[in-house]
This record gives C-alpha cells, sequence and structure tokens, in this order.
RNA sequence: GCCGCUAUCGUCUAACGGUUAGGACGUAUGAUUCUCAAUCAUGCAACCAGGGUUCGAUUCCCUGUAGCGGCACCA
C-alpha cells in the first residue's frame, strides 16, 4: 500500500491566522498519526498578489506552532519544485493536452466584456457565468489567432447537461447541475494557471492521497471533479473542512474580520499546544469514551484521537475565552522548569525578536509595550533563576498567557514602587489613616520578619491584633499592606510574597508607601 | 439574485429513533480565603418552525425560515 501524503497549499501571502492553522493542522495529525507525509506547496499563481518573504514567513509561523512538513520549497523532495510559478511549463502542457482532447479551447473575450457580461447577468438576476462565445471556435481557427499572438486564455468545457455528483469524506456525496457550472478559465492571459487547473495537476503529479482544505472551496469542487475525469486521473480522497468564523458569527474568519496573525498570537504568549489544542476543537471533537472532560489536549493525543471522519460540516466561532481558558491549562500543566524555560524561550525569540512577518504587518499597541518591559526585565530574571521560579511558581495558576508574567512579577524586581489612586481602597479609610496604620504597624512586622522567619501564625495575629486596636476589619488592614508591598490591589497571599523579597525590601516599600500617602 | 452547505444552551460540542438531552467555556451563587487566582459544590441555560414516516422523533424525509460559503484572467 502507498503512504499516505498530504498537502497544505497555500497562496504565499505571510498571512497566517487560526483560521489557517486549523485548515493546515489536520494534514500534519494524519500524517504523523498514519506514517504519512505533509508537503507544502506554494499556489503562487497570483502574480499581482506577491508578498516578499511570503513563504519563510508562513513557514516561520507554521512551525512555531507545532505544523511540520516533510517535503516543501524548504526541504526539497523528490516532486518538486513546490512552488508552483516554477512549475509553469508543467501546466502548459496539460492544458494544451485538454485543448487537444476537445476537453478545453482558446477564448479570446477582453476582461471588458467579460465584465459587461456579469453586470447584464447580475441586472437579470442571473448568476454571472461566462456565456460560451469562443466555446465553439474551430479549433484552427482558434489556433491561429494565438499563433498570430492574439491574447487568449483556456477555458475547460464543461458539460452543459447531466449532474456531477462530488464525493467528500466530510460531506459525503455532493450533486451539482452541470448547466450551473461555468467554463472555467485555466491558463491565464499571462501564461500562468488558474488555481483549478493548478491544484488538479499538482495534487495528481505530487500522489496527493487525501487533499484537505476549507470548505470555501466545496462550490468548485465539481470542477476539480471533472478535470480529474477529462484527464482519466483517480482523484485523491476530498475532505472539506468547517471555516472558523469571527466571533459575531457574520463572516469567515480573516485577517479583515477578526483575525489576528499567529505571530501576535505566539507574542501574546499562548503555547503552540493551547493553539493547536483550540484550533482543532473547532469544528470537531473526540469520540465521547476518548474524550478528556476539561478537554485539555496534548499535540499527541490529538495526533492519536483526531479523524476527519467526526469533523463537521458547520462553522465553528472563534472565542477568545475558551482560547484562553484553554492556553491557561497549559501552561498549569507544566513543571516550573519547563514553564522557566518556554518563558525565556518566548521573551527572547518571540518578544524582542522578529517574525519575518513583522514587516508588513500592522503592530497592535501592546507589542511595543511588551517589548519594553521584557527588555527591563529578562536579564533579571536570568540572573537569579532560582528567585525568578519562585516567583513564577505564586503566577503560574494565575496567569492566561505568558504575556501577563512580566507585569505580575514586576514588584519583586523594582526597587520602588510607583502607586496610583486606584492601587488602594480608601473606601472605608482614606490616605492619612493608611498612612498611620502602616507606621504604626512596621515595628511589630519588624520584630517578627527580621531574621526573615516568616511564619504564618505570628503574622496573622500581629495584622489581625493590630487591625482590632485600630477597630479596622481585618480586611482593610491586609489591603493596606498589600498595596503598600506589591503597589496593587490583588496579588498572591503576602507572605508567600515576602518570603521571596525578604524583610528589608517589603520593610522599604512600606517606607515608600508611607511616605506616598502623606504627599 | 442564483447555486451549494448547514441548523442542539450565549459559545464549542455529545447523542449511531426510546435519555430527567450530557460535557466544556462563559455566567450566577456558595464553600475556602488577607485580595486575586486556583480548587470544590450548586444554579441558570438548547433540540429553528411546520408538515409527514414511525408504536415512538432532536435524530429519517419534505417545505419554510435563518446563517454561512461560493458566484474573478484571487486563492
Amino acid at each position: 500500500m502507498n503512504e499516505f501524503r498530504y498537502r497544505a497549499a497555500p497562496s504565499p501571502t505571510g498571512k497566517v491566522h487560526i483560521g489557517t492553522i486549523r485548515a493546515y493542522l489536520p494534514n500534519y495529525l494524519l500524517a504523523k498519526k498514519y506514517g504519512g507525509k505533509n508537503i507544502l506547496r506554494v499556489e503562487d499563481t497570483d502574480q499581482t498578489r506577491l508578498v516578499p518573504n511570503g513563504v519563510e514567513a508562513m513557514i516561520e509561523a507554521y512551525e512555531n506552532v507545532g505544523i511540520e512538513f516533510d517535503e516543501g520549497p524548504h526541504k526539497p523532495g523528490k516532486y518538486g519544485p513546490y512552488v508552483q510559478s516554477e512549475r509553469l511549463d508543467i501546466y502548459k502542457k496539460y492544458a494544451d493536452e485538454l485543448v487537444e482532447k476537445g476537453h478545453a479551447y482558446y477564448c479570446f473575450c477582453s476582461k471588458e466584456r467579460l465584465e459587461k457580461l456579469r453586470e447584464d447577468q447580475k441586472a437579470n438576476k442571473l448568476k454571472p457565468m461566462y456565456d460560451g462565445l469562443c466555446r465553439d471556435i474551430p479549433v484552427e481557427e482558434a489556433k491561429k489567432k494565438v499563433a498570430n499572438g492574439e491574447s487568449h486564455v483556456i477555458r475547460m468545457r464543461f458539460p452543459n447537461e447531466g449532474v456531477t455528483v462530488s464525493e467528500d469524506i466530510v460531506y459525503g456525496k455532493v450533486s451539482v447541475k452541470n448547466s450551473d457550472v461555468e467554463d472555467q478559465i485555466l491558463m491565464k492571459a499571462d501564461g500562468f494557471p488558474t488555481y483549478h487547473l493548478a491544484v488538479v495537476v499538482d495534487d495528481h503529479l505530487m500522489e496527493i492521497t487525501t487533499a484537505i482544505r476549507g470548505d470555501d472551496w466545496l462550490p468548485s469542487y465539481p470542477k476539480h471533479v471533472k478535470l480529474y475525469e477529462m484527464f482519466g486521473w483517480k482523484p485523491p480522497k476530498f475532505a472539506h473542512l468547517p471555516m472558523i468564523l469571527n466571533p459575531d458569527g457574520r463572516k469567515k474568519l480573516s485577517k479583515r474580520h477578526g483575525a489576528f496573525p499567529v505571530s501576535q498570537i505566539l507574542r501574546k504568549g499562548y503555547l503552540k499546544e493551547a493553539i493547536m489544542n483550540y484550533a482543532l476543537l473547532c469544528g470537531w471533537a473526540p469520540r465521547p469514551e476518548m474524550a478528556h472532560q476539561d478537554e485539555i489536549y496534548m499535540p499527541d493525543e490529538l495526533i492519536q484521537l483526531f479523524d476527519l471522519d467526526r469533523v463537521h460540516r458547520t462553522a465553528a466561532r472563534y472565542d477568545q475565552k475558551k482560547f484562553d481558558y484553554i492556553n491557561s491549562k497549559h501552561i498549569r500543566r507544566l513543571s516550573i522548569e519547563e514553564l522557566v524555560e518556554r518563558v525565556f524561550v518566548w521573551a527572547q525569540k518571540y518578544v524582542l525578536g522578529e517574525f519575518i512577518s513583522d514587516s508588513y504587518t500592522e503592530p497592535a499597541q501592546w507589542e511595543s509595550s511588551l517589548k519594553v518591559i521584557i527588555n527591563r526585565y529578562l536579564s533579571k530574571w536570568k540572573d537569579n533563576i532560582d528567585l525568578f521560579k519562585k516567583a513564577l511558581l505564586l503566577e503560574q495558576d494565575r496567569i492566561v498567557t505568558l504575556s501577563d508574567i512580566p507585569y505580575a512579577l514586576d514588584f519583586f524586581y523594582e526597587d520602588e514602587v510607583s502607586w496610583e489612586e486606584s492601587d488602594w481602597n480608601t473606601k472605608n479609610h482614606d490616605k492619612k489613616e493608611l498612612a498611620s496604620a502602616l507606621e504604626n504597624i512596621l515595628p511589630k512586622l519588624e520584630e517578627i520578619f527580621k531574621e526573615d522567619n516568616f511564619d504564618h501564625d505570628e503574622w496573622e495575629k500581629v495584622v489581625r491584633g493590630h487591625a482590632d486596636e485600630l477597630g479596622w476589619k481585618h480586611g482593610d488592614l491586609f489591603l493596606a499592606i498589600r498595596s503598600a508591598t506589591t503597589g496593587r490591589l490583588q496579588s498572591p497571599p503576602l507572605l508567600e510574597c515576602y518570603e521571596i523579597m525578604g524583610w528589608e525590601k517589603v520593610k522599604v516599600f512600606i517606607l515608600q508607601a508611607i511616605n506616598w500617602l502623606r504627599l
């Protein structure tokens, strides 16, 4: 039996988002599962839409989320070249073959005529379709015009009668009336093939066994089925996957409609296994008996569990909250050593480093501030990995993305705190009262903490006792101390923070706080 | 407009004609707690509508409605 061969066939726009990940992930998963090959083929037949370094940018994005290829422009194999613009002679040969067989014909209609035709058809509430004007020009005459250098395209001669039935793994049988399918252009006037010719020729020549693509291709699938027929080739199995819709569910996810580039997703601090996990769960669920209650799956589990037979036919909406949940779960299941390592790589490679696609991606406003703060802290983190590990451990189950970390840990690394009014709870006690409360409790804390011995019972006793003396609610005093020593209203348990900070630092912060409150 | 596909809690989904329609996210409440998070309970929340078929339809068929997708010398 031949090996399974899958392919991702993007146009090299350089743009990769969660929708594209979702479309290409199954190829990778299935290739791994069945020991097949995952191929990257670049469909750059539209010369008007070339992006510099687009191919490299996409490969970078896919590989960073864990989708690897066995063959492609960057990994030559025996089926190359893997870039369609380098295969033009191949398409010409097969287009000519179709003309010779009478399955295709030269068309000399101008773009202007076609546009007018479309407008007229729309005005008459008809489906815009080529009217077949050049369909019956005798071949010899057409060839003469071609030889004379007349601008022309090659169209496939789609039958006018009958029905074409397409077989799909996800959709089953889909049939359309042939009269509803137009004579698709196969070769453009510039000598490049259209997608329709190129995809069929290449899937055949590259011996693709299973062609997986977005279901936005479903309407043109019959054209491809017919082309296989015309060539006399056995088509691969096809699977059309449902789209991911933008959060409103109004449009398919795209850069224009709510999609973030993968470069930004990674830079924000989503883990690649979370990206895979979430993307695959759009439009697919494992068998109930194999499913995990928490819906968290590692890549190797996805490889085991995924198959095309349970893929949905309905589009799924992008849900940021669920993605966040999945990411936080994946962060939590890492050991602290792994997490530290991941944070360093993330900070160095994704935040301080550049993605190829950055050169043509509009930066988000958080990206530059994140870069600044990572620049500020990364070396400090690395200077004392033990300290970083301890601090990070306190935050591991509080963060959603890695980019939360520098903000969450800042007070461990700063020598001074800068407060805003909103960093204090002044509902029950004003700043003056807070200042004197802190001033009065400071010696008592000094007494119990001066040896850096942070005993929980002592700490509780002192704070609660002091609050009682003042006639304060216990929580108000804890909160004031929290604001003073961490610069914020929420933090991990204070004593655990102090164990890391050490009493001298805590004391300095309290003194600073007293001054600030009295300004 | 035409063609195609689809339709289960707000969202992602489970269900191979018979279930109190299950889970997850989110949300609400409670427990815990010095705050936040985490954790653990608990609550709210869905079979698009109308016809069939059947002893019995969320499930099968038809119609309607709605949504999405497609209708380029773009992929």
